[in-house]
DNA sequence: TTCCCTTCTGAATACGTATGTAATCCATTG
DNA sequence: CAATGGATTACATACGTATTCAGAAGGGAA
């Protein structure tokens, strides 16, 4: 035997046709289930592996996801925003387990992305990780659903289309932070992180954040809020304005755990001192926060469970059913930089 | 123009024939510029994309590359090696620069993977990362390289077969960080991590370990050495250990930063502290050894390096080039674990 | 027996591309 | 003018599988 084994090599052997040979792999109840068994030796003995270009060209069905990472378009070439490396895991198993390949692959958001993988068939369906400019953001979505593109995001719920978002209660899980704090006695706190319509997760978590101040009879203080992108160096920078700012301040609501170890960094080379002097809460709880000094307080987001609920609706979007949006409810971590423990 | 759009629409519109428009659109020599001008136009305006299982069928090539992740047996199921993980960013990227599709998936040690992806056609090549048993893994390489399957490995070379490898040289690192600990003084060091045959990269830090005590005078006491998987909790407990045993103790030389979390955990715990009391140096440089309390002293592999090295030198393989392992240098990062700031 | 029905198998074809081989065109040359 | 040859293009086929349709074998009922 030359090369690889083929249907027609297990026919031949077997001594039926390459069409029964097909069935008999694929437990069609049209082959009795003496020649399947008979089959199926043969196809094990011969190390036979079904072609997965042939059967994939033939079905028009491939078996395989795709997970579209978009990179922060500030940050590091290397570096890959650890929460959503942190879905990574239990996206493949899940797609392991319900039998589908998983093509990995890093876009630029403004690239033409949406039309790399409509027609070629790579992927019957595509998973979308990553915050970004969601104006653009939009259209090419737009895009993908005019084309019947099967696909889902994790984020927050886009405004003008209705897509399958699998996201966390960001409005929430600002809150329930930012309403921590205040009841450990803190006045005067700041948020640091994007407010701006193109970044609606952070938008959702400054919201809650505002809630909780009114809700406790606190001013919100506009001036109290500092924009960053989100990486280490902009909650790095954040923080040395808001120090400069004069203004009084006990506690920052960080909207990032990525930006609060900045953050931590700033308050630490200014000889500060957390969370006696101010107090941090970050948010993600990704895992570096059990290792901050102090080790940070933050706001999980259930990303092993995320992976799996996104691939699981994926899936029943490319079997033709139906697929809602699903928000999980976020879990306050206590840790040290809350003050809480003091 | 109902579905998608094929060659042969585009050679329907253009006025010729179907291969005219597959090799114009390849950058065939054997088309003219002008009928290639004109062929690309309108493949752009019916959004054409190249189906990619017909190609792959035809060619008998898919230009993807599959990345096949070893789990630590012992691992949580949630969680992913972070060093692998820090690596998969690189190789994802230069995956993309080379015109490759990276499909990604887990696999048990003890499956048959091998088998997997020979016969299928799914990838070209094969990139394995993981530590494991090397005893049961050699055997599956060799049915590999029978086969003539391409791929490339993260580790130490391979005793019984010549395979392309990608590691760091796990012998000098170990030298490198024990002898920095002698040289601040500390003289009762310990050794934790797996010392066996079925782990080649811990086995080799070992006895860099062991070299740097003799070439600077001191006894290799090899009750000083406690076995350890690759796990935090593993590091935890193989602490205890070492202090029940109640041996004068003021180093700890950990063959990974995921056990180092734990042993610093364990010497917390006890109320030694660290690196007055008792040193620690770790191996990897994983992101979280910068936040670790004391920040991790530790020994660095280029994770993002060796990822592009993996991809590079695999690809030279499926061209039917010769590629050679290669073996980078580690660099030993001073942080505040092994006292050399105090 | 005849006829039909069930159960299984085979022949033929399509999926969409890439490529070896043959054909055409056109200009040049002896 | 015929022949040659270079430059393009067309034709035909193969990649390996999944599925439609048609056919064969066997059994039971009338």
């Amino acid at each position: 035997m030359k090369g690889k084994a083929t249907s027609f090599d297990i026919a031949y052997e077997a001594g039926v046709s390459q069409s029964t040979v097909s069935r008999a792999l694929r437990n069609s109840p049209l082959v009795s289930e003496k020649t399947k068994s008979r089959i199926k030796a043969i196809a094990k003995e011969l190390n036979y592996t079904v072609d997965k270009n042939a059967s994939s060209l033939r079905s028009q069905t491939s078996t395989t996801l795709a997970l579209l990472l978009f990179e922060d378009p500030t940050s590091d070439d290397s570096l890959v925003n650890p929460f959503f490396l942190s879905m990574l895991g239990s996206i493949t198993r899940e797609c392991g387990l319900l039998g589908y390949d998983l093509l990995v692959s890093f876009q630029e958001l403004d690239a033409d992305w949406h039309s790399v993988f409509k027609d070629s068939n790579k992927a019957d369906g595509l998973i979308l990780l990553g915050y970004g400019n969601y104006l653009d953001y939009e259209s090419k979505l737009r895009e993908l659903v005019n084309h019947g593109t099967h696909f889902v995001r994790w984020g927050a719920e886009t405004k003008s289309i209705e897509t399958c978002s699998i996201g966390c209660d960001n409005f929430h899980g600002g809150f329930q932070i930012t309403e921590h704090l205040i009841k450990l006695g803190r006045k005067n706190l700041a948020f640091v992180g994007l407010v701006d319509d193109g970044a609606p997760e952070f938008m959702a978590r400054y919201q809650g954040f505002c809630k909780a101040l009114t809700k406790n009879g606190l001013s919100t203080n506009s001036a109290l809020q500092e924009d960053a992108v989100n990486t280490e160096e902009a909650g790095f920078e954040a923080t040395l304005k808001l120090l400069d700012s004069g203004k009084p301040l006990d506690a920052i609501v960080v909207a990032s755990d990525l930006m609060a170890t900045g953050v931590l960094n700033a308050l630490e080379n200014k000889g500060l001192k957390v969370p006696q002097d101010i107090a941090i809460v970050g948010f993600d709880d990704i895992p570096v926060a059990r290792y901050t000094k102090p080790a940070l307080t933050t706001c999980r987001q259930d990303s092993a469970a995320a992976g799996v609920l996104l691939v699981d609706k994926l899936v029943e979007l490319i079997k033709g059913n139906e697929a809602s949006s699903s928000f999980m409810k976020t879990k306050l971590i206590v840790r040290d930089s809350c003050g809480a423990k003091l």
